[in-house]
RNA sequence: GGGCGCGUAGCUCAGCGGUAGAGCAUCGCCUUCACACGGCGGGGGUCACAGGUUCAAUCCCUGUCGCGCCCA
């Protein structure tokens, strides 16, 4: 017997211990099946469980349940990056807690340490999605700086370098100072900040006092000034181009340019350019051939090995004095200092209240620096190129299709891609370096040093390159390198390409973009078919999610309190196309209602001897209940898998809820408790079996988004061993013969205890009153119905006996309308004559709304010729239907009289 | 500034050329032997606004307004 609830807290561990240990989630490569791939897209392994994951899971999960049910041997592929920066920065605070500086420690040493902290709590989330219910086949768990993968990285390295799409180059990068590190431009993002427009005057040279101004949202960085630019349409200052100005505190002379990337509008219409720390000026500079000097340092703080040596003093103007001061100072405190001295020397025109986009680091939170370095980058272009083709051409379809223009649109316009880091955990750059500088890339070191050899022609020393790989350059690789790839095993050959990647649209530069480049250009083949973007996970109100509004779900939270089955049936009938899902506690608690009410079916079944009956066969059964909830059954299968092959996600949680509780617990079990009251007739037992099926039926389409309440009664009927439901058959839908014309007598008699309940409902007539139903006008078939439904219409319309009217109406009656047929609820003393007018008025009023908007359509002889003739005919059988239930409305109004 | 998306019942969202829907909330009744995390019934919408296309527009097109996101 089951209990009067269902308990996940017990459940949940239990079965997921016993799949794990039966070897269910395991990709089966020997089998005959049609491979079903997922390659998880890896989460940082410092991570922990958040909504975010638990939606993007949870769909990947219902994919993988649902084809490992058709079964297909699906393989979902699990496992984590390493997450260098995160990574490093845990790693760092512990060393801090310990009083230990990185530096003591070493590079070994330090790496050492995060592999102990990655031995000891790397990969929470990995537990913590086994909580979750995901199913992913854990033997084959891969962690991007295993060995393998780690091999794989090397040898893309070393091919991408020696095709030359890897080179080394100074550039601008987008730089973060606490990390003292190069950060992708992804990681960086731009927020409003509250500053200042300074003005300041450059004195033209031999211009006889004659300034010029310019306006500047960093007035620290005009140390590295190399020009002023000046748009050159701009007549205002035609006349300086070509001229110089003295830069205020360093003295240095610089051109006035002309370039249009000065805007006229903006400002004074004139712009330093300072190359080294701004991405426009930097493109300026190459234009004009200007020096591009760095006056900040890897902490951001002034540096002035670069310009001492051309410091001036110049009375009233400059000061070396001054500007040596400002080494080794914060930016901040740098731009205090020179504004008080430009005004000091009165350089200063002004200062207006300026709103500025400052590039913050996605991570930490530092205010990005643009700094000049050697580093490495991957030309990203030419690896775009087919990754473009891929989707144009539909070899990669994006579902939703529009998520394809913000792919292209990125793509088209992709940058060279920065791949070097300056941390120290992270994939080695395998390149190393002669005393002369010149480089040498290959697999390890010995390669490299018979390279050196054959460069050298003597045995050379070689230091190899500090930085590593930038963590997305390995997660591009997951799609083939957790098969092996590099090698070409049989895994690879089987399970390339993946079927599809589930990810979120802000992950669409991340992992789709590179996987697909790197997919495309080592294994020739795109490394997944379809891409299913979903929406974010925002709270109740819509608002995103962050640790500093406080507003972030725990999905382990949610879990304890309301069960995994909840919140997984929460997050997929939220996942709607193209829309964030605003998850709260609250409608976890709603879905919660609909795990009790399956829960609760099944016990009714359970104590009314429904057990499955092995060989039956649905086209085989006799009765027309058995029948009708057998098709309906099929219906709402073919329907749940239409909806998971389009990724309708909402829709198949929509149809699987509907059928379940509104067809199934509302009417057909209702229908059922008589049969099932009848004993052992071959009617029950036949019924029983249907029974059973349809609940068989129902805990398979519901498995894939509710393991464990499903898995549990699965076991509990005997439809098989614990744990087994998970590889049962997807039900296949089977039409039966005869069905639309039971499916209408059903129809019919739902539709006919509904109007007596409607009327009972509206006259307050007592719950525990039971009137007869009278009928005027049925056709005999109605009749029939009456008798073969009649207890059912008893027992849930409250009703004693359904008779043919036999004389005289009687006084006092409530009477209602259904097809031909008017009900009679003789109900004297009971109802209220004049609310009984009042509401067949009102139905009169609603039927003759619509009959005179179907009136209307049908008298216009356009619609009439131009529509499609079945649309005219479908009108033309509602008016005629409108009609008739009018007249019998009225006549029945007419006999309260 | 460019692009994308969204404005449908109090809330969250489906629908997307021909009868406006669901869940939750709300109101009334019901402790009926699976379920009060329940049952039955009801109320509630000029489908943002303005034009256009069409026999017919919530749905297609154009514009306006409002909201969100991405890119510059």
């Amino acid at each position: 017997m089951l209990d009067k609830s269902f308990s996940p807290d017990t459940a949940e561990p239990r079965l997921y211990a016993l799949w794990e240990q039966d070897g269910r989630f395991a990709a089966r490569p020997d089998s005959d099946a049609a491979p079903f791939t997922i390659m998880i897209p890896p989460p940082n392994v410092t991570g922990t469980l958040h909504a975010g994951h638990a939606l993007t899971m949870t769909l990947q999960d219902i994919l993988v349940r649902w084809r490992r049910m058709q079964g297909r041997d699906a393989l979902w592929q699990p496992g984590t990056d390493h997450a260098g920066i995160a990574t490093q920065l845990v790693v760092e605070r512990q060393l801090d807690a310990e009083g230990v500086r990185r530096a003591e420690l070493g590079r070994d040493g330090f790496v050492e340490r995060v592999w102990d902290w990655k031995r000891q709590s790397g990969g929470q989330i990995t537990r913590q999605l086994r909580r979750l219910g995901a199913s992913l086949d854990w033997q084959r768990e891969r962690f991007t700086m295993d060995d393998g993968l780690s091999e794989s990285v090397r040898t893309v390295f070393v091919r991408l370098y020696r095709e030359g799409l890897i080179m080394r180059a100074r550039r601008l990068v987008n730089w973060d100072p606490s990390f003292r590190s190069a950060i992708s431009d992804l990681e960086v993002e731009n927020r409003e900040v509250r500053g200042h427009l300074w003005y300041i005057r450059y004195p033209v040279e031999g211009g006889d006092g004659l300034t010029l101004t310019v306006a500047t949202t960093r007035p620290e960085t005009m140390l590295g000034d190399t020009a002023v630019a000046v748009n050159p349409d701009d007549a205002r200052y035609a006349a300086l181009v070509g001229r110089f100005v003295l830069l205020p505190l360093t003295g240095r002379r610089i051109p006035i340019v002309a370039d249009a990337y000065s805007d006229p509008e903006k400002g004074t219409g004139a712009v330093k350019i300072t190359p080294a720390h701004d991405f426009n000026d930097f493109a300026v500079g190459e234009r004009h051939g200007l020096a591009m000097p760095s006056i900040l340092d890897a902490d951001a703080r002034i540096t002035l090995d670069e310009i001492d040596a051309d410091l001036a003093e110049i009375q009233g103007l400059a000061d070396p004095g001054f500007v040596r001061s400002l080494a080794g100072q914060s930016r901040e405190a740098a731009r205090q200092a020179i504004v008080a001295e430009l005004e000091r020397l009165d350089w200063l025109e002004r200062i207006e209240p300026h709103v500025n986009q400052v590039p913050h680091a996605e991570r930490g939170g530092a205010v990005v620096e643009p700094r000049l370095t050697t580093q490495w980058y991957c030309d990203a272009a030419r690896l775009a190129g087919p990754a473009i083709d891929a989707v144009e051409t539909g070899r990669v379809q994006f579902v939703p299709r529009q998520w394809e223009n913000t792919f292209f649109a990125w793509m088209r316009d992709i940058q060279p891609w920065c791949i070097s880091r300056q941390l120290w955990w992270g994939h080695r750059i395998p390149a190393w370096y002669g005393p002369d500088g010149h480089v040498f890339v290959a697999h390890d070191a010995d390669e490299a040093a018979e390279q050196a050899l054959l460069h050298y022609n003597v045995a050379t020393e070689l230091v190899r390159d500090e930085d590593v790989l930038d963590t997305w350059f390995s997660s591009a690789l997951w799609p083939f390198s957790t098969l092996g790839w590099p090698h070409h095993t049989a895994d690879l050959a089987r399970y390339y390409p993946g079927d599809v990647l589930v990810t979120g649209f802000d992950i669409i530069f991340f992992w789709v973009a590179r996987m697909m480049m790197m997919g495309l250009h080592f294994m020739g083949e795109v490394p997944f078919r379809q891409v299913f973007i979903h929406g974010l996970v925002r709270d109740e109100r819509g608002q995103k999610m962050s640790k500093s509004k406080g507003n972030g779900l725990d999905p382990l939270e949610l879990i304890d309190s309301y069960g995994a089955d909840a919140l997984r049936f929460a997050v997929c009938a939220l996942t709607g196309q193209g829309r964030d899902v605003k998850l709260g506690p609250k409608r976890v608690e709603d879905y919660r209602a609909f795990v009790t009410k399956l829960w609760n079916a099944a016990r009714f079944c359970e104590m009314n001897q429904v057990r499955p009956v092995e060989g039956f066969v649905p086209a085989d059964a006799r009765g027309r209940l058995a029948r009708w909830i057998l098709d309906e059954a099929a219906l709402a299968s073919a329907d749940a898998t239409a909806a998971l092959e389009a990724y309708r996600f909402d829709e198949y949680a929509a149809v699987v809820y509907r059928f379940t509780w509104n067809r199934f617990c509302d009417w057909f079990l209702e229908f059922a408790k008589p049969v099932f009251n009848a004993g052992d007739s071959d009617e029950a037992i036949e019924l029983r079996a249907a029974t059973a099926e349809v609940l068989g039926t129902i805990l398979r389409l519901l498995n894939p988004v509710m393991p464990f309440v499903t898995e549990t009664l699965w076991a509990e009927f005997g439809f098989g061993a614990e744990g087994s439901l998970i590889a049962a058959a997807w039900p296949r839908p089977e039409r039966l013969a005869q069905s639309d014309e039971i499916a209408r007598e059903l129809d019919w008699v739902i539709r006919f205890i509904g109007e007596i309940r409607a009327v009972r409902a509206e006259m307050n007539v007592p719950p525990a009153k039971v009137t007869p139903v009278l009928l005027r006008d049925a056709d005999p078939s109605t009749v029939s119905r009456t008798r073969a439904w009649s207890e059912a219409i008893g027992r849930m319309a409250r009703v004693s006996g359904v008779a043919v009217l036999d004389g005289e109406m009687p006084t006092g009656a409530a009477q209602a309308v259904v097809d031909e047929a008017t009900l009679i609820l003789p109900l004297d003393g009971i109802i209220d004559l004049a609310a009984e007018r009042a509401r067949l008025g009102k139905e009169i009023a609603q039927a003759t709304n619509e009959t005179e908007k179907v009136e209307r359509k049908l008298a216009n002889a356009d619609f009439v010729a131009r529509a499609k003739p079945e649309v005219v005919a479908e009108n033309r059988e509602r008016l005629s239907a409108f009609q008739q239930e009018i007249a019998r409305l009225q006549a029945a109004l007419r006999r309260l009289d």
